[in-house]
DNA sequence: GTTAGTGTTACTATCCTGGTTACAGATCCG
DNA sequence: CGGATCTGTAACCAGGATAGTAACACTAAC
């Protein structure tokens, strides 16, 4: 019925990261932002990872780190990196009726063109635009404000 | 993750009560061109019923007919009877975070965006759309055929 | 009055999500 | 070296949504 709310909580780690000008955050400092578990956090991260969207360093004083530039970022990436699977579930009617044998392909095509909508609405911004937002309603000036998270 | 297959059932279903004609057509026939339970069905017209795109007529010779032209149904007004609450689940930070205090904010824009984008797409297209491609891949000239399920 | 069909409820199995705990392995520091 | 810190990941659980199924009261046609 709904994207999970992996999408947000990972938008809120990456301006977290963003926000922690390159020095490494622990899991436990994020998850401390967002109002949930360490590990639910690493979860995230580790998929956030395997997309290249960040790295990690282990050990003490270690944590994540943007692995891009916040404006090589687009929501998109981070979409695709913690959704999977298709937006819109379809189902395979009775191939020996005329409309469930077609109704499969010409849904596919329809609810891809609203996939693709969604997709480049979300392509548009970048990690960065949604940094200098939350700057802008923290009344911050264009500087990032690191240590404070 | 995603959008409940009620949303295809639903096109699926119209599309049949397009091709009945006006005729009532029951939802045993129905569950039978989509490959599910008459309850299922009954249950989906229940909320297109509710939302005005569909009637029903009950007793004998009963089952459910077009409220509307098909041209005058767009797969949003489909989206919308079926499928509720938001598409993005967002989340609240923790308030004592400046960042976590606005993310929700900023991310309500963002998807809003990406939300009305695949709405828009969904309301380009109409029941008619569907039918016409529905015929057109049964080889069909532009006439219904009514009564072959 | 019998038959056909809807509208609606209740119950179930299944899946996904998110919270939680736990632990092995990496890294840093004294 | 040895302890402390932190990641990556697995296991498990509870809650909610979905879809399948059966059941039943009510309506309408014949």
């Amino acid at each position: 019925m709904a994207i999970s709310s992996r999408f947000a909580v990972a938008v809120h780690v990456l301006v977290l990261l963003e926000r922690g000008g390159g020095e490494p955050v622990p899991s436990e400092r994020i998850a401390a932002s967002v109002g949930t578990n360490p590990a639910v956090i690493r979860r995230i991260l580790c998929m956030l990872s395997r997309a290249g969207l960040t790295r990690s360093r282990l050990g003490t004083g270690g944590g994540a780190m943007l692995a891009r530039a916040a404006r090589e970022v687009t929501l998109l990436d981070v979409y695709r990196a913690v959704e999977d699977g298709e937006l819109f579930v379809l189902h395979a009617g009775d191939e020996r009726c005329p409309v469930g044998r077609h109704i499969e392909g010409v849904l596919e095509e329809a609810v891809g063109a609203a996939r693709r909508a969604m997709e480049e609405a979300l392509a548009k911004r970048t990690l960065a635009d949604v940094c200098s937002r939350v700057r802008a309603r923290c009344g911050e000036r264009g500087v990032a404000v690191p240590g404070e998270v």
